[in-house]
DNA sequence: ATATAAACGAGACGGTACGTCGGGTCTTTTT
DNA sequence: AAAAAGACCCGACGTACCGTCTCGTTTATAT
């Protein structure tokens, strides 16, 4: 995935505001690094290229961020916050179609998608971002659906005492096969799938 | 990932057989992919190892299997052979049991777990490895199952036109998620997750 | 010198033709390599591109040509017989500065000039190369001015005793020089040259 | 040319010593590309090689010298300061001899001899070699008899206004042709040639 | 006021791997 | 017996990122 030379803004230099963090070139790090990201992708997505694209320099990054899979983090994190909460729907099985396809047009849309997929990459070979990955990402993720399922035990869909651990492990499973597989865009396979799996939680 | 140089054997020079490939050097290329796979992982396996330690030249390598996906993709061809079949159990769900169970087995014993974990990190950045991924080693490994949802149907435990497309991606999904998240070695997730798959069958 | 691609004619597959040289081939090796000398230089000319481009194999060029130096040789050698014969210009001075700028012409126009190039560059770390341009070359070429000396001593400019070898020698470093700087063009320069040489002459 | 392995030191890891280019890289370097030069000849005057012996990257050999043909500039450079001064010998002929001598010695002795035999070959196949070649090598060249001719002049062997650029280049022309002929030992060979020319200088 | 300490841009640097090119050798197959 | 074909190893090429290491500058804080 060669990728052009690309240099939307000249950034204007930054110097150091003393003893202290500059709040500036962490953001201007963080936004040069979801630019490439969202333009480039994983490929184009080089410390090399985040670096000179904010006008910032390597140790900076790695002094604050460690490496690229802490970078990726933040950038995850901070775009998250944008994940919309599911409304009522009335039946477990339409929230989570919803959630999921949610889910992914955020994927699509913000550059979390392809953070998340050179995350995945990133912990194939590297264990520090591997942990990462399950420490920081996977216990935040699995909070997502907690409300669509608090939501189906008041329902009556789910016993009180269900615990959606599984489910929801099982729905990540799913969702990241379709984000590495870069099938995002099918999301007719969405309904199938969570319609199993509802099934599957009724009949328990 | 810092790995040790670790060379296990001199490998003999071979010279050419004359205007044929020559299964000795493909050989000894697929073999030492495989064993540096096995040994140091995705982190380690470059091509200058590989060359290296098959006593072959990078340029063959380049010739005959494009690059990394290609090569990646005939250890989990070769390897895969190994698979075994899903004995009758009496129920479907013991037998997806049984099935992922000797999957994630197999991806922990041989290369293929590697092989396959190396694939999806390429593939996160490299079109063609992610072609060669969807074109090339999806529709084999959906075969896999075909055999236990047949046998479940003669049961009667699936209506005969089912179509196990769905079910099939959900528990590749399921796969994937253990293998990228390096949690091949929780067996005990796998029963919940195929109980919840198998009941939603059920209740189709 | 990057060069492009360059097919000028499809050559048609020879084959051997029992157990005696083709002179068929040889031909065809010999006009391919002058053809890419003359097209691409020194630099374009591999010995893969000369077998390509003469539908020949590179292990037929290093059975009767040895290699690189060899064939340049062979190219020089074949092409050189055009060379005209200097004709009586009525003086020592004015037959040399024929004779040089003939020569110059003759290696800009012929593939000499680039063959010669090539084998002083192959000789600067090819022991062998070295060997053949001054074992086959340098006698070769030290007699091609000698009629012009002969001529001299009949007309009374030199002595009957002289020995034109230094001479020669000084005129072939001088051209030498000016082909190797790819300056052949400056044909001003011929005369004061020889001039400065051949007033060394009557002195002597 | 097949070369041997030699290995004479370890070279220490040298670090970066902030924003500005390490003498010391630089200077280990040059000397290990004199030293390559010196002991394999242009034949093992790799890159590679004088980065490993260097204990350097070859990214900071290609930034500062581009290539091989910069870096042998460079030594040619170096190393030509220590080149004599012709003395007072009385004669402009004499002066010559033993300008063209110390030439020969100097690039016998020295990596000199192989650096511009290396140059040339190089010019051979790249433009920009033969362009640092007569723009860099020839103009410094140039003047290194100056002050053998400023003498004569003074001495009243040449008129005032003499212009010795044609002479140099033609003792120019004389040294390389020996240089890369291989025959800078054939000392005496100097004087017959100085002597032909020095004629065609007073006669003129 | 002044020294200290931290943050920062800058970019050099060693290192590893990349993907490619050309050289020279080998063997099978064809004539 | 000779040639065509092409596979093969080797070594070098020039480039891309990585992660680290100063340097010099700037500024808030501690003296």
């Amino acid at each position: 995935m060669k990728t052009t030379e690309i240099v939307l803004k000249k950034p204007k230099q930054r110097k150091s505001i003393g003893p202290t963090r500059s709040p500036e070139t962490r953001r201007a790090i963080v936004e040069a690094a979801r630019e490439i990201l969202t333009s480039e992708g994983y490929g184009g997505f080089t410390l090399d290229a985040v670096a000179k694209r904010a006008g910032a320099s390597k140790p900076t990054i790695y002094k604050w961020w460690q490496g690229k899979p802490g970078l990726l983090i933040e950038i995850y994190d901070q775009e998250s916050e944008a994940l919309l909460t599911t409304p009522d729907l009335g039946s477990l099985a339409d929230e989570l179609v919803w959630l999921i396809r949610n889910l992914w047009r955020f994927w699509r849309i913000t550059a979390c998608g392809a953070a998340l997929r050179s995350l995945i990459a990133e912990a194939q070979h590297d264990g520090a971002a591997l942990a990462l990955v399950k420490d920081r990402l996977l216990p935040q993720r699995r909070s997502y659906p907690l409300s669509v399922f608090e939501r189906a035990k008041a329902r009556g869909e789910l016993d009180a005492d269900f615990d959606p651990t599984d489910a929801t492990d099982l729905l990540t499973a799913f969702s990241w096969y379709h984000l590495v597989t870069d099938t995002l865009d099918r999301e007719k396979d969405i309904e199938p799938a969570v319609a199993m799996i509802a099934a599957g939680l009724r009949g328990a």
